[in-house]
DNA sequence: TGATACCCTAGCGCCCAGGTAGGTATTCCC
DNA sequence: GGGAATACCTACCTGGGCGCTAGGGTATCA
């Protein structure tokens, strides 16, 4: 796998503040126990998105979670970069501050590395897809048209018949 | 990251054979030497490819590896696949024997995974990228055109002009 | 016949993902 | 005010797997 469970976890934390947003705090013990997640591990992946300031809290009774925008405004990069660190798919290659893509190996001797270019695409065709993506898109995925859609083929339909939305609005 | 270095180095390796195709067998030895890579370790990944079809291989003295087809026919999602395994870019997802995608979460109970979308459409993306450049492309590489057209601007200029082949016969 | 290289199996240390534990601070309701 | 509920913080633990190393065996060439 190359993403974590951080990722995943904190994904379906989002997704599920993005169901009920706009409506009263919801507690991070609600969230587990509805998903099977561990809560006090949970903790500690929203801790991350509230300092990514994807969510707010409110403390005491009553408390819990709620999204800090609206679930259209917040992207699915944002999410994942808060949750797992800048994404790289290789540890060789990182992302400088003025968002140029560094290779380790290349600044040891003048030699240019031949496999950069790969890994650039990668990079960037994960971060494109998880920019085109808002927590909106995937609450409305649950109530998808009707019936068992998911036995055979529906890679290839759910991700061809959509051109990407782009409701981007970072 | 995402990938391990059993895609870094494998692919490496690959290149450097992809570069010296049509010539003798290379021994492994030679390859991590020049990219001060361990040789025992390589040892492991470049059995991975032969048994992947993706090399062959000659034993005994002047013997070496080279590469089973041409550079341009050898696609990196058959040298990432053969390497790191089926790609999956979240351990809750996997492709079926069909080619279907499956979450393991969806099947325990009967609801839908709502994050499901996302990372088939992230695994989606990988794949057609890795599926879209060949060992012939980075081989090209070193000498592109000029400059150092590696900091901002080709990324989009090489993504967004191909439309997916879609070739998946794996 | 020896040197060269591929080929196979075992094993091993370290790091870190994936939690657990326990305490503190803040807020609401009665 | 008191207590329940909740966020918030720090520290700790543990298993597994990545990234090797070790040591052989086997085929081929000069």
């Amino acid at each position: 796998m190359m993403f974590s469970t951080k990722a995943e976890y904190g994904v379906r934390v989002m997704v599920e503040l993005a169901r009920r947003a706009g409506e009263e705090p919801i507690p991070l013990a609600e969230i587990a126990e509805r998903g099977g997640l561990p809560l006090a591990y949970l903790e500690h992946l929203v801790a991350r998105l509230r300092k990514a300031g994807l969510v707010d809290s409110r403390r005491g009774s009553r408390g819990g979670y709620l999204l800090a925008r609206s679930p259209t405004e917040i992207t699915l990069a944002e999410v994942v970069e808060a949750l797992e660190g800048s994404i790289a798919p290789i540890e060789c290659i990182t992302e400088g501050s003025d968002g140029s893509i560094v290779c380790s190996r290349e600044t040891q001797r003048g030699h240019v590395c031949p496999t950069k270019l790969l890994w650039t695409r990668v990079r960037f065709s994960i971060v494109r897809t998880l920019q085109e993506m808002t927590l909106a898109d995937l609450v409305l995925g649950p109530g998808l048209p009707s019936g068992p859609a998911l036995s055979t083929g529906p890679l290839l339909a759910a991700l061809d018949t959509e051109p990407p939305p782009l409701t981007t609005g970072a």
